[in-house]
DNA sequence: ACCTCCGGGACGTCCCGTTTAT
DNA sequence: ATAAACGGGACGTCCCGGAGGT
């Protein structure tokens, strides 16, 4: 069971959109120092995002904590709202890449599911980005910009896997592999927010053993 | 299958308990008027709140919306934070009426449970008292006061059910009734949070039936 | 040619529309301490609007110098453009009232027009309301609220008293008495414009007299 | 009637001062690029000053307009009243060329002083620079370092010429060249004023026509 | 007792006109 | 000449006490 790639689910971490690839002309000729610098207000806007939630969090305050001016960050975001969408993107745009990884490993799908939600649980404990993503996702409907539709693309990646696994009469039929999802997914992100919230994530991983259990569970075919 | 109690389960939509029997001088002798304006108060900020979140709710919306001013809602309520408080004790404080009236249905402890989470499902797309609560708990964080503690309460009470239910041999005794408990409260709300920020609790009386049939269907004894 | 009458051409320093007639209930029952703030807040408003302008003027030096806070000045006005609009529009609207005055003179036409400028040129430089009225008019694009539309109101009624005249064959008719009225009060304007940059106003007087004798002097009927 | 002197009043569209003679080392070697450069950020600011006045018109507008970054119109002008100086002056400087020119035409004063009018309206409907100067001019107090002082110069060149006249008994002599010269020049600016926030100066050619009949014609001796 | 009118500070966001590093 | 970073305010507006009516 043991993970080798315990890094970062987010992009923020993996290199940036401006890489260059060798010899070829920069896409986006952003200096090196301002990519980290970018990187860096984001960090530290997850950080206190995650802490304090989005309303409590002052410009001042994630400038303060980079040990940069509010000029600084506003040079690299145009908005409040706008930090707010960089740090969920980033977190969104990764998925894809992580079930690319997961698909590799050639398991079943419904191994390949489990896995799936095994790392992005991990993930919600160790990785500030994605506490933050999550939080901010959670306050969502009091940042004035359109975050991602949260949640939509798990169910919908999910269901493609449950529907595979029907197929090969591991799961059960009698509810839509759309349906099934739908639940799987919520339950997932119940047992995050509650864990959150009542133990600051502390017994989150033994939750998602015990939600294993029962709710991936109760999906195998009878 | 006729619901009978399809009435709102928050207090404050019940007559308030300070103005017992006509006549009769009380701990809190307050004057009808104040009692009717205070209710006003707390139902309006529900709206705003469930519309709006906590943060972006000002004083003043609430104060237009019942046609008074900022200064009689100070009168009633000592802080914003205040009135959020009221608003998640009116849910809190009801549960146990609600646990005592389906108790004394005298069904099994499995559809008891099954019940109670029934009617509270359906609280949550009509009474907007409880959307409040639920919004303002999961903004909790924003908010300075101390609310109570959310999700707990249903946590515990379910464990004695569910463990009076395997006592029956009803329910699977691999995981204990505390973590089974835990499992069933945070898929539910997991359920309810997600149905509302995707599809605005229109999709949810369906939800929570696929989720009954997924997860409390895995409670039962094999 | 002595005036008695020397007092402030704007409202503000009229009684304010929430008087009470003697023994009638009160129209605004607004404090009386309130009116009296509000006037306070304007005219501190107009000093410094006329002495600096629009933009250069921050909410924040009106309040210091009425002695308040901006949260004070924030009950009264809803705006920085509230402000100035108010300004402007208590200079507008006691222009009609300044017009009736005049024509209960029994004046001829001609006469009549001229009393009227003159009244209005020693109201710019005695009173500050009206300085603050011309400089944020002058700055009318600067501001975002929509200003009254400037000179349109005070051509209209000199064309009519200039049709008056030529009428009575006082004044010359080869040009009509729109086009005659709109040459006046532009020339006005830009007398007073003109003296105020140039030489503060000190010599608005004696530029208004040689004006009176060139402009108001071509319009007689040859 | 004809009028071969269309072009700008400007300065700035004229060849600049420091590119005398083609080959001609001067006192400035700038190179031509940064000569050029110069003169489209002038224009550019000139358009923008005159849509939305000095205050609001910011030095990334300019810059996005030219499409160069703030720090390339950094290096051309030292500061954001820099640009709004060299706008009024290249209006400024051109005026006595003007002058010149017209008097080559050997007309006398008061034709001279028309045809100077004339012309001079003119360019404030046609010449971006000039509309732009006017209103800088107007806003000027906004404007930290010291614009030329308006005016006065047409002032006193307008006096010179009635000056004449009045040698010649063209003009009346009850008032001084001086103050014939005010009133003249104020007026003037009244009417282009008025015209400008009126009707955007689309009346503004018609205004000054009737300007003229009634202001240069009260200026004729008796 | 209940409610209104006023007024008080306190930030938070936005963004602007600027210099340093490249 | 660009890209990056810097401070510094301005405006808005929010939540909230007290004076005073009714």
């Amino acid at each position: 069971m043991a993970r080798p790639h315990q890094q970062a689910i987010t992009s923020a971490a993996a290199p940036p959109r401006t890489a260059r690839t060798a010899g070829s002309k920069l896409v986006e000729p952003k200096q090196e120092r301002a990519v980290i610098t970018r990187t860096r207000i984001l960090h530290a806007a997850a950080e206190i995002f995650a802490e304090q939630g989005y309303p409590r969090t002052s410009l001042a305050d994630i400038a303060a904590r980079v040990g940069m001016t509010k000029g600084a960050v506003y040079f690299h975001f145009s908005d409040k709202d706008d930090l707010a969408t960089a740090i969920v993107e980033g977190f969104y745009t990764r998925w894809p890449e992580l079930l690319g990884e997961v698909k590799a490993m050639n398991l079943d799908p419904l191994a390949t599911l489990t896995e799936l939600l095994d790392r992005t649980e991990r993930a919600f404990h160790s990785d500030v980005m994605v506490q933050a993503a999550a939080r901010l996702q959670s306050e969502r409907s009091v940042i004035k910009s359109n975050l991602p539709l949260p949640y939509q693309d798990w169910i919908d990646r999910s269901t493609v896997l449950i529907a595979a696994a029907q197929e090969k009469g591991q799961v059960r039929t009698d509810l839509s592999a759309g349906d099934l999802a739908r639940v799987v997914i919520s339950a997932f992100f119940g047992m995050q927010h509650v864990s959150s919230v009542l133990h600051d994530r502390k017994d989150q991983a033994q939750r998602w053993t015990d939600m294993k259990l029962v709710v991936l569970g109760a999906l195998k075919a009878p």
